[in-house]
This record gives C-alpha cells, sequence and structure tokens, in this order.
DNA sequence: GGTATGACAGAGT
DNA sequence: CACTCTGCCATAC
C-alpha cells in the first residue's frame, strides 16, 4: 500500500466524522487502519488544497486542544468552526468526554 | 542516505 | 492535573 492510499484512506475517514462531534490525529489514525500514524494524519491535513471541503477542523489533538499555535488565525479560524457547530469549548479545549467520535 | 521537522500519543514523574 | 521524555513515521533538505 503506498503512501496515496494511505492519504486517501485517511481523509476517507475525516470526511465520515458527523458534524458536532471530533476526533482526534490518534483516533483518525486508528480508524484508517494505521496505528501510529497519528503525526502522518497532520501532515496530510497540511498539504491539503484550500478550499477543500474535507472537515478538517474536527480533528484535534487528544488534550482536546486545537493544534495550532494559540491565537494565531488558523486557531481561531477552527474554534469558530467547531463552535458554529455547537461545540463549547471549556477555555481554550473541547471537552473529549462529551463530543469524542 | 543521514538528519531534522511536525496540525501527535502515551507512559512516566 | 501539568509537564517531560520517548516512540513514531512520512517528508523535506
Amino acid at each position: 500500500m503506498d503512501t496515496a492510499e494511505l492519504k486517501t484512506q485517511i481523509l476517507q475517514v475525516i470526511g465520515a466524522i458527523p458534524a458536532g462531534r471530533v476526533s482526534t490525529y490518534g483516533d483518525v489514525a486508528r480508524r484508517a487502519g494505521l496505528p501510529n500514524h497519528a503525526r502522518y494524519v497532520g501532515t496530510v491535513l497540511k498539504n491539503l488544497p484550500t478550499g477543500s471541503r474535507i472537515p478538517w477542523h474536527r480533528v484535534i489533538n487528544g488534550r482536546g486542544e486545537i493544534a495550532f499555535p494559540l491565537g494565531s488565525d488558523k486557531w481561531h479560524q477552527q474554534q469558530s468552526r467547531l463552535q458554529r457547530e455547537g461545540i463549547c469549548f471549556q477555555g481554550e479545549r473541547v471537552p473529549l468526554r462529551r463530543y469524542r467520535w
């Protein structure tokens, strides 16, 4: 299985995350059948073409935090997208117990 | 083909 | 809890 397929596999899993729920990099990797590829999930999202309709904002880290530097443009963008879907933040983090897919 | 980097995770302290 | 340390693995140099 080459990397192009892994990428497709990962994107499909992300695309399946329902609105109003979130998943983590590790979860996405596992659901894609690729344990230990959490970092790769991030790499794939980074190279995503702008305007892609992949719900990348529903992917956060295992501590319920947005993976971008706090206060950065990307951070705000992701946060508002999540809130727009009804996800409430506890400070700077999302309570996974409640929203984890 | 080393070496460093990163939208990470889990165990340990 | 929060913080550090280590393992991971595709990519970019």
